[in-house]
Formats: structure tokens, C-alpha cells, sequence
RNA sequence: GCGCCUCUAGCUCAAUUGGCAGAGCAUCGGACUCUUAAUCCGCAGGUUCCGGGUUCAAGUCCCGGGGGGCGUACCA
């Protein structure tokens, strides 16, 4: 409104009426005469209003803050210069019957805040931006895909077998089938299992849920973007990726020199690539491979206050020691590849190096924002893989996958060398926001119930 | 889970060593014809998160419980 009326001179009226509608944010009475502030989904404008031509002058000025009301008037610009709507007609399309918070500093106590979200969104301007950014960001990523010829997919939430992801599940219950059910972990093998069936490129955002503590970087619900793409390796994944995020940034942020938690952030392509094991060299000074001896491992770890269970091989302790003393370092984008096959029961076999798997994190700012691989498409190999993890699991491991028959079928049918990825679109709209908190980027996070 | 911090009016915050629970904004009543968090006058507003305890006296100290935050553990 500001561009159009901007030749508008102190004082001036423009002759053109408008209709529009929105909450009552501020009010300023002066006795014959009424200032307030309306403010829509799009900005704020100032209302004026005169006892002599505003119905029900006295109605007006007893509008609450808070009231949702819809004015018709003209355009005009007052003495002092403030763009603003005269009160020819106006009224309340609903009533604020609770106090509005206050009007300088709104509300700030985060319980509050994420508890009456509905407040916090109409009072704090911030809070709204962040969610509008988020939104175009999902936007954004569904064009960018799908300009790249990937198919957006809908899988189910309730899986009879909790897969394609080391997480403890949710369970439920159908009733009239009498069946127990759980909330996905991950939509993985069931994009896997319509890529072998012929869509070489899919993806899915797909809320899952994970039975884990809460943190600022964890909600027991979030959003993942898994995508599947045929005749990929996770070479081709690695640049899917670091190309998406680029262009994700330009998008909405207009750049890709970011600045995070204070610090300086570049997310420009191409990322840095370096294996873990270089990785763990460089930044926590521990040179090992899979043949070191498990004693040594162990020692490493204990003296790095990690705990070791029996059950743990080389792998385990090996990624346990890059989590502990390296991911937290790594703040420019880095791709760390090639993983432990212990640790990666989806993941193909490394071309080149025996016991690791072609898989890759993408860490930025010390925090994993995907985790992507070449899949495993042998279903030898994958059950094989699967028994492991059953005996992971009756030792206690409670995040151990269970064996997936019917992927296992599907995979007997033929699955193409598929490159996978799945990114934490949340932890990606914090980067992207400046939120340090998982909180500020979902509308309703997880919390206690109220007493 | 564990550790630390926090909770006072609808909102934002005060309250000295343990000594009568307060202010601004919002609400309600009044004044005001160019305000910008308008201003001015007035009224009202409280289970100080809950429950115990110590004390002549507890918002304040002690014990237990609850909500939230941060860190840590598990994880993306």
C-alpha cells in the first residue's frame, strides 16, 4: 500500500475508497478523533476515524485490542505523514474477550508461547516470518524436485514393521483389525519398494516419529524429505544435495553467506567431501580402521567417558568416536563419507573398501541435516545384514531393525543401484531461519500437557 | 533419565536482612480534533505454580510435587 500511495502529500486525501479486513493491534484516542493500527497476513496500516463520519464513533473507540474488524474509507495521508484508511464504515467480525498481551513487549515466556501458539503468531512478528519462511521452503523444495523429474509420493504412516531407521518406535492399535501398529520412523523401504516397481525417481516429505528424549534439535515428530533416485550413486546424492541447499538459500534468503548462532556460515557449493576416518585424524586426533584392536577401541572410548556394551564391534565404536570428538567441530558444510557396515544395515557395500558402506552425512554448523547412501539392492546381502541387527537387538539393542520380509521379496524382484537420501527439513528451516531451537520452526512441538 | 536455573495481576516486570504484595501496559469509568508504545485523571484487578514445614511473621528459608528453559544421555 505504501509503493501505491507513495505520491501522496502530507495531509492529502486520494479520493479512493478501500475495503479491508484484519485485527485491531494498537488504538489511540483523541477525543473527536481515533488513531488504530489494523494488521492482515500482508502488513499494518493506520486507521483514522472522526466522531462527525464515522458511524458509531463511541463503538469504534470501545473496539478492544485484539478485535478482528473489517473497514471501508478512504485513502489518505495525514498531517503527520502516516498513510492511513479514514473510518467510513467499519465492523467487528469477532471479538477479543481475552486481554491482549502487552502491547510493547507481547509475550516472551516460551511456555506460553509455544503452548498458545495462536498468540504468539498475531504478536510477534519475528515468529510469523520464520513460519512463512518455512513454508517456502517446503514450496520451494517440492518445485526444485520436481523439476528434476522426482514424483512426490504419500506412504503410510502406520507400519506393521518399524524400518529404515535405528530409532524406537511408537506403537498403536487398529481396533477392528486387532492389530498392533507403528508410527513410521522412517518412509525408507516403502520408497524403495516403488522404485522397484518402476518410479526411478521419488521422493516423499513425510512426517515421522521417533519414541526419544526432546531437545532443542529433537521433537518426537518431524519432517524428513527422503528421495529415492535410480542408476544414482551417493556421489550423485552428495551433489543433489549440496546444489538443493544453495538453492533453497538464494531462495529465501537471497544468499548463501549465512550467519548462525553468531557465527559466520557459507553454504555455497560444492561442499567439502572427506571420509570419517580422515575426519577423525584431523579433528579429534584419533588415527584407527577396522582392524585396530578392540582393546585399543575400547580405551578411546572410555577414556572419552563413552559407554561400550558387549555387543559393540569396531564399527560401532569407531562412529561412536567420530559423534563424540568430531561432529560437534565441524561447522563449514563437509559430506563425511563412507561409514562402517556395522553401523549401515541399509547401505551398500563400499566399491573399494571392505566392511564400510558407501553412506555420507551432511553436517552443517555441528549438526547432521541428512544422512544419504547407495542403497543396498542385494537381498542376500540385506537379509544377512537384517539377522545382525536381530541379534542386536535380543542383546538389548532396542533401536535394532526386525527382519522385513516383504522388503526382502521386493528386492528379490529386482531394485536398480538407487542413490537415497533423507534430510531433517526442520534442523535444514533452522540453518535457513537462524533458529537455534527446533522449537521456533514447529508450530506445535511436543510438550506436557497443561494441568 | 540425571544436573543446573526458573515460575509474582491478562501481559512485561519490581518487592532491601524473613516485616502491610507493587508498577507499567491491557480491561473498566472520565478528559482530549493529527496520534505513532499517544497523553492525563480515576476504579478495579492476587490461591505469589501446588502441598507440607520452620518462624511472632514466608513471594523470600527448608522438604516434597508440578510446568518450563538450558546442559547432558539417546537420536535426525
Amino acid at each position: 500500500m505504501e509503493e501505491t500511495w507513495s505520491g501522496l502529500a502530507d495531509g492529502e486525501e486520494s479520493g479512493h475508497a478501500v475495503s479491508l479486513a484484519g485485527r485491531l493491534m494498537l488504538r489511540r484516542d483523541q477525543g473527536k478523533l481515533a488513531f488504530g493500527d489494523l494488521q492482515d497476513a500482508t502488513g499494518r496500516v493506520q486507521l483514522f476515524a472522526l466522531e462527525r463520519s464515522t458511524p458509531d464513533f463511541d463503538g469504534f473507540t470501545g473496539l478492544h485490542l485484539g478485535d478482528w474488524i473489517g473497514v471501508t474509507g478512504e485513502v489518505l495521508r495525514t498531517r503527520r505523514g502516516e498513510l492511513s484508511i479514514r473510518v467510513d464504515e467499519w465492523v467487528r467480525l469477532a471479538e477479543a474477550r481475552r486481554s491482549f498481551p502487552d502491547k510493547w513487549h507481547g509475550i516472551s515466556d516460551v511456555d506460553t508461547r509455544f503452548r498458545q501458539r495462536y498468540v504468539d503468531l498475531w504478536v510477534n512478528d519475528e515468529v510469523r516470518e520464520a513460519f512463512t519462511t518455512r513454508s517456502r521452503i517446503m514450496s520451494a523444495t517440492r518445485r526444485w524436485l520436481e523439476d528434476r523429474g522426482f514424483l512426490e509420493v504419500e506412504t503410510p504412516v502406520f507400519h506393521p514393521i518399524p524400518g529404515g531407521a535405528l530409532a524406537r518406535p511408537f506403537t498403536t492399535h487398529h481396533n477392528a483389525l486387532d492389530l498392533d501398529l507403528y508410527l513410521r520412523i522412517a518412509p525408507e523401504l516403502y520408497l524403495k519398494r516403488l522404485t522397484v516397481g518402476g518410479m526411478e525417481r521419488v521422493f516423499e516429505i513425510a512426517r515421522v516419529f521417533r519414541n526419544e528424549g526432546l531437545s532443542t534439535r529433537h521433537n518426537p515428530e518431524f519432517t524428513m524429505l527422503e528421495l529415492y533416485q535410480a542408476y544414482a550413486d551417493y556421489h550423485d546424492v552428495m551433489e543433489l544435495v549440496e546444489q538443493l541447499v544453495e538453492h533453497l538459500a538464494i531462495e529465501v534468503c537471497g544468499t548463501t553467506s549465512l550467519t548462525y548462532d553468531g557465527r559466520d556460515l557459507e553454504l555455497s557449493a560444492p561442499w567439502r567431501r572427506r571420509t570419517l576416518l580422515e575426519l577423525l585424524a584431523e579433528h579429534g586426533g584419533i588415527e584407527v580402521d577396522l582392524d585396530t584392536p578392540r582393546s585399543e577401541l575400547v580405551q578411546l572410548c572410555e577414556e572419552r567417558d563413552i559407554s561400550v556394551k558387549d555387543g559393540d564391534g569396531p564399527g560401532k565404536l569407531i562412529q561412536e568416536l567420530y559423534e563424540k570428538t568430531t561432529e560437534p567441530e565441524l561447522w563449514d558444510p563437509v559430506f563425511v563419507m563412507d561409514y562402517p557396515k556395522e553401523v549401515s544395515p541399509l547401505s551398500r557395500d563400499h566399491r573399494d573398501y571392505p566392511g564400510w558402506v558407501e553412506r555420507f552425512e551432511g553436517i552443517v554448523a555441528g549438526r547432521e541435516v541428512c544422512n544419504a547412501f547407495t542403497e543396498l539392492v542385494d537381498p542376500d546381502e540385506q537379509r544377512f545384514r537384517f539377522n545382525a541387527q536381530v541379534v542386536a537387538k535380543e542383546a538389548g539393542d532396542e533401536e535394532a531393525m526386525i527382519v522385513d520380509e516383504d522388503y526382502l521379496r521386493a528386492l528379490e524382484y529386482g531394485l536398480p543401484p538407487t542413490g537415497g537420501l533423507g534430510i531433517g527439513m526442520d534442523r535444514l528451516v533452522m540453518l535457513l531461519t537462524g533458529s537455534t531451537s527446533i522449537r521456533d520452526v514447529i508450530l506445535f512441538p511436543t510438550l506436557r500437557p497443561e494441568q
